[in-house]
DNA sequence: TTGTTTCCCATGAAATCCCATGTTATCCCA
DNA sequence: TGGGATAACATGGGATTTCATGGGAAACAA
């Protein structure tokens, strides 16, 4: 599971640590890095490992073939995704509309959400982070924990 | 599960003793340690093991992929939870930001609240305690038990 | 060439591991 | 049931490794 929130340094040539938490959940995948494309919905990156794409894959396979959705699916995360791999530091490499898209200039958080990451500026985030805490505040009674569902365990 | 509240010391590295029997409760996780992040609703920490966050991130994948309740419990949640492991003691780091949020300083009090737990200033704790009490004592008929479910024995 | 990308090594800071110790709780046996 | 032996637990400090980051050399492209 990608958890968490770090933000690290852009350097002069493009290079970004990917924090150490996320490049272990990708550890043993057969693309020594992690893809990534810029999210239809925001000035943000949006990113996953192996089990990511596989999931999008499944998904879109279940689709009609000529679904506007599907097309739409298609085209804003494959069609937009890149393989971005490590170097022998755990560093990837932004390609410069990557780096446009999200705004980023020599800083970027990654945001851990569970089967997925994001990056963003780090200003930026802040106030979405903040927005979402508050919402959260408001509404706890509805983000109470959810009952457990078949086959899990107390303890 | 989660029971009983414990105080345990924290030192210069910001080292802490994490009960044994909470760390008895996620024996058996993929990770050896525990999942803490800051509470959105006030200065503590909450956590638990893999089974709560297998529940949140389930919870989670059932809602719309844009919804702003989804949207608000990835980031306040996943995008704050850092999966904190033992040491050969059973003691975890608390990262700096996790003491400030808290307001933890030197000691630190584990509250079991079944499937999850909260870490509390000492201080600040005892008074929530007391309130939390004097709220039970003047609303004890609300607090009768739910009819038990189908499997459910009274024992 | 000139600019770009990839690989390799250096470095300081921070996190992790390892070993030692006192104290408390538990066990066992007389 | 008392009391000594044993194990479990919380805590402390030093040594080691990992991590993020910087810069230079080599391979590549235009």
């Amino acid at each position: 599971m990608f958890l968490s929130t770090t933000t690290n340094g852009i350097d002069a040539k493009g290079r970004l640590s990917v924090p150490a938490d996320f490049r272990a959940v990708v550890r043993g995948d057969p693309l020594d890095g992690i893809y990534v494309w810029p999210s239809f919905d925001g000035a943000y990156l949006e990113g996953g490992g192996q089990a990511l794409m596989d999931r999008y894959l499944g998904a879109i396979e279940d689709m009609d073939p000529y679904d506007d959705a599907r097309i739409a699916m298609e085209r804003s995360i494959f069609g937009a995704a890149k393989p971005l791999s490590f170097d022998a530091n755990g560093r990837i490499t932004l390609p410069k509309v990557f780096a446009e898209h999200a705004g980023l200039e020599g800083r970027a958080t990654f945001v851990g959400l569970g089967a997925r990451f994001e990056i963003w500026n780090p200003d930026v985030y802040a106030k979405h982070e903040a927005a979402a805490r508050a919402y959260a505040r408001e509404n706890k009674r509805a983000l109470k924990l959810p009952p457990r569902r078949a086959g899990e365990s107390a303890r």
